[in-house]
DNA sequence: CAGGATCCATAACGATACTG
DNA sequence: CAGTATCGTTATGGATCCTG
């Protein structure tokens, strides 16, 4: 998912574009980060309820690395670090959206318990 | 990707969206044959340049299972299998489409070649 | 032609403890 | 509060050879 896998080519746009949003917690913290606007990390923590805090640090700087969201820091004690989506992160938002809605259609379909995002 | 994940509940639709087509392959079965409607083993294999018979075979047994894909077997000598989307499987054409369009025009800014799919 | 089987490498993910 | 560091597990993907 990091550096690695986008030094080779991806073979299409396709590819390309699920390379970036692969993996385990990407398409839900973007879909958290649209629907709050800015989220520092304890909340994001506390969102995605599964994450261990190794990689939910790992999969932001990823994000941040790809240029997906934003990373701002208040140097102040307790510390407070903010992110938010940036641009090219927010084009991705009605992607996702679609996506979701398919995901709850499906879930209805096979009768699991529809656990809102 | 295969049974196990989705034997624990998924977070929310987007987690369980993203499970579903995830995978270094899926994304670019479903867009072949949603473009060429009708495709058999070998074509996807060429389609595929990088792919292993052991990895199309699994991955496409993985969307079958999802019923995302269709298999039929023609039981004749030589043998010949056809893979085609089924209609959940189509509904997620748009999707996909959007997003390559979006990994089109960011391989632009990153002066990637734009390779077709 | 369309795969199955086997073995292997690495990448992804996770638990736990600790820190500026 | 917002992370690091270390170590371990599991999932994913790959090479190679074989077959109805």
């Amino acid at each position: 998912m990091a550096k690695k896998k986008r030094v080779d080519e991806p073979a299409c746009a396709v590819d390309y574009a699920f390379r970036r949003i692969g993996g385990k917690y990407k398409g839900r913290i973007l879909w958290y980060l649209n629907a709050r606007a800015v989220m520092r990390y304890g909340e994001l923590r506390k969102a995605i309820k599964d994450i261990t805090p190794k990689m939910l640090t790992q999969t932001l700087r990823e994000l941040e690395d790809d240029k997906l969201i934003q990373r701002k820091v208040y140097h102040e004690v307790p510390p407070k670090v903010e992110y938010s989506l940036t641009e090219t992160g927010a084009e991705l938002i009605p992607f996702i959206d679609h996506l979701r809605q398919w995901g709850d259609r499906q879930m209805e379909k096979e009768a699991w318990p529809g656990i809102s995002c």
